[in-house]
DNA sequence: TTCTGACTGAAATTGATTTTTAGTCAATTT
DNA sequence: AAATTGACTAAAAATCAATTTCAGTCAGAA
């Protein structure tokens, strides 16, 4: 037990290093020394948690999704309105991400050019593990009686994340994709268009 | 007049010319030589049309995006039920994106690299031209009685061109986005979604 | 007046050489 | 015995000088 806690420790830590290089040097110029340097550890022991260097920032993106399906689960299973609560997912969904990246000065292009084929393969992953999410509160809306019945809950669900990914810092950096009160307004306004329709009439 | 239908021929002829290379070659491996060859006019002929390299494949896609406009307008102003025609709009926004570029075997990547910033400044022109479209219609819906009244129609539509932005071929490549029928079937779930919301109740 | 292609400088490419770095593993530490 | 390390290696990346390519120009041809 201790040394499996440590061990999950360091592994956070490294992601973490990863995160702060990452964010300063891009990915062409974070090098494992570096990396083991900045945890505290030897260059060896990072791969015995990682098999990569292409894996250690996957995994740094597996856990900023991680994070963000933490939080749409909590909206999900909170007790406000089903209306309501997909509102906030939608919101948090685009600004968890745009806050992820946002203190990232170097460009993500070269880490998205170096990891492309992988990155885009778990990306359809992340959609859908987000779009079950999403699904769960659009059933219990229609269970309700708050959401008109009869549409696809799976489908309605996937329609969503789809609508509001143009929003993400994936193709567009930060920068180009504005301040963040622009995306704010922007995924408020998606909101309640995509959201108007649900409601049962 | 005589000489300016010529001048107009001769330059949608560079701009034929200009897809036919693009596809084939990519941006970086076209070059204002083989351009001015398959045309068939000498190179410094070219530059009576256009001031750079940049400005030709820029204007490339302002045609696809004129050709677009020119659907767009024309369902628009069909007789159809407005719901109907904004359907219509949506998916032909779409397709037409992803047919402009549908024969492209190299990657689009080094051609928004290399005209990445004006490009994303005319980017933000299109959607504003489309929306203007889309709006057009939305307010007619509202003024029919066909639409909810009180929201307002330009919001709706700058919502409508975000919600469908991810399903155009900007970051991702055509193969990415995956097979014709997958699109099709994606951007008329999303319209389904999308138009719920606008019907009056 | 319209058009052209030889010309130019700047940028891209090449290939040979050096430097950096991802990943390994024998040795060391715990 | 198990965990950790950093020197090591092969491969990739950076460097640089020589060469080639190409965007854009302009003097002259049509």
């Amino acid at each position: 037990m201790r040394s499996s806690v440590k061990q999950k420790e360091v592994r956070e830590a490294i992601l973490d290093a990863t995160d702060s290089l990452l964010s300063r040097y891009g990915y062409k110029k974070m090098t494992i020394d570096d990396l083991a340097k900045e945890v505290g550890i030897g260059k060896g022991s990072v791969y015995l948690h990682f098999t990569s260097k292409e894996e250690i920032v996957l995994s740094h993106i597996d856990r900023i999704i991680e994070q963000l399906k933490g939080k749409l689960a909590a909206i999900a299973g909170s007790d406000e309105k089903p209306e309501e609560r997909l509102r906030k997912m939608l919101k948090t969904r685009v600004l968890h991400r745009f806050e992820s990246v946002q203190h990232y000065t170097q460009n993500l292009n070269d880490l998205l050019a170096a990891i492309r084929p992988s990155f885009l393969a778990r990306r359809e992953d992340y959609f859908s593990q987000e779009a079950r999410i999403f699904a769960s509160v659009v059933e219990a809306g229609q269970q309700s009686g708050d959401f008109a019945t009869g549409a696809d809950a799976a489908e309605i669900a996937e329609s969503m994340i789809l609508a509001t990914n143009s929003l993400l810092p994936f193709n567009l950096t930060v920068q180009e994709l504005g301040a963040r009160k622009d995306v704010e307004k922007k995924i408020r306004r998606l909101a309640d268009l995509l959201l108007q329709g649900l409601c049962a009439r």
